[in-house]
DNA sequence: AAAAATATTGCAAAAAATTGCAAACCATGC
DNA sequence: GCATGGTTTGCAATTTTTTGCAATATTTTT
């Protein structure tokens, strides 16, 4: 004998999208599949929905889900001017040297952003970071724990510089710091623009068991007003060109690692 | 041997459509074949009553049935029309209070990032924060000096929580804080459905000398788990509602001041 | 560069809405 | 009683909406 028991719980159209957007609004993020999931019908009904919502400006449509209106995404597509493909190539090479469970610091900067935006999804990672546009690239990772370091925000570099996250610095103490600069050369060491910027990078290496630096060509052998550190200060130095490259000349002397 | 027993309930229409009425206050939605069922009738005829309710604005008509106007809330098109403008009403209002030199302290919320976006551009102002969105629009204000609160950042809402904040806003101490918040309630006060940002919110609160809450009316008179304060800790509610309005009623009995 | 996930589009079946219409019903007044 | 005009109700034909599916692009991830 067969019992079929069939609960089918009819939804109105106008209950489900409902139930779609109280879920937006709590949870800020909402995938796709678990939307169809949870109201039961087929994904391409509830991507119907959510279209629907976003013409009617309750939620914002995204590839793959919807999130919520108040959730700001940084698309920093204007930056990408420099060559796209040097800085990919960088930062593959940077993220090749991650592991499971390392705590990591990232300073600001468009490489930065890049690499945090290009970390694969699986990679679980405990990351600081002091810049905006790096954490918020941060959080879309599902495996990365974010934090913040507090203080007083730049507004040309979208950074906390000051007392107050120098001092955050001062009591932690990660694997790696990605330490981007502006200019690196052979006897001037990593010089920076910005004073303020400087001091936090200081206290960055200071916190940090090994440093990493991914420099674009472009800045090799260039010069900025203010020091962050020499080039011993650094473990590896990561550039998109050859190891080999003549460019990279007397580098090689260097103790560093050259990627 | 069969026996028939047939009753027929011979029902006013004015009966009927009350029965329909009750049964959508009573469940929050009703589908249409339900509807002719129980009040023996056809489908298009509970189809008028339910079209006629509608423009009685006694329920809201969808498509296959009907839910009550209490349900969806801050939902249906009507509404989420008005949505933005009720938004930029609260915004102006709040931004009223504001004036050259005091120290802000702004939560999180598409509340307070409307308000941060709307900020005239010579107001000058120091406003801490631990929302990203939030900072990330008073970045762009060139008279507004941010000050992020440092911490872990939770994924669901971009806000800094846990003991590093909490611990940055034990040491400051700011004039006014704009406190967003999911639900307000006249027995309950405010409530929030996250437990760490209600710790979060409560230590904003002891940081601010004056407490202000902006609340769109669709948030009136909702509850959350988890308790931030009483009314009582508020000093000022802002609406987007003329303080006359009936659905104010109680709050006006409270000390606070009404927007 | 390949693979996986997600989007888009067109289509068809089912459900629901609309429309026109006629029968039934009600209240008047003659 | 009976005719008149208005309302209500159910029915059927037609149109619209909703929904899932499949084939095809596009984007994202590996």
């Amino acid at each position: 004998m067969f019992i079929f028991v069939l609960i089918v719980t009819i939804m109105l159209k106008a209950e489900r999208q409902q139930i779609i957007l109280n879920e937006v609004r709590r949870h800020n993020r909402v995938l796709l599949p678990d939307m169809a999931d949870l109201v039961n019908v087929s994904v391409d009904t509830v991507r119907r929905d959510i279209t629907e919502l976003h013409r009617k400006k309750k939620l914002q449509k995204v590839h793959g889900g919807a999130i919520s209106l108040g959730f700001h995404n940084y698309n920093y597509q204007g930056v990408q001017v420099y060559s796209k493909d040097e800085k990919s190539i960088i930062c593959e090479k940077a993220i090749s040297l991650l592991r499971d469970g390392q705590v990591i610091l990232f300073t600001g900067g468009t490489t930065n952003m890049e690499m945090a935006r290009l970390l694969p999804p699986n990679l679980k990672l405990t990351c600081f970071t002091p810049s905006l546009p790096v954490a918020s690239q941060l959080l879309v990772k599902p495996n990365v724990e974010v934090i913040f370091i507090g203080g007083r925000v730049s507004k040309d570099s979208q950074i906390t510089v000051g007392g107050s996250a120098i001092h955050m610095l001062s009591e932690i103490s990660v694997d790696l710091c990605f330490l981007g600069t502006h200019s690196i050369d052979l006897s001037h060491g990593l010089t920076e623009f910005d004073w303020e910027i400087v001091q936090l990078k200081k206290s960055m290496i200071k916190a940090s068991r090994k440093i990493v630096a991914p420099v674009i060509s472009e800045k090799l052998n260039t010069i900025q007003r203010y020091k962050i550190c020499d080039l011993e200060d650094i473990d590896t130095l990561i550039t998109e060109l050859d190891p080999k490259d003549s460019l990279l000349g007397y580098y090689r002397d260097k103790r560093f690692e050259l990627l």
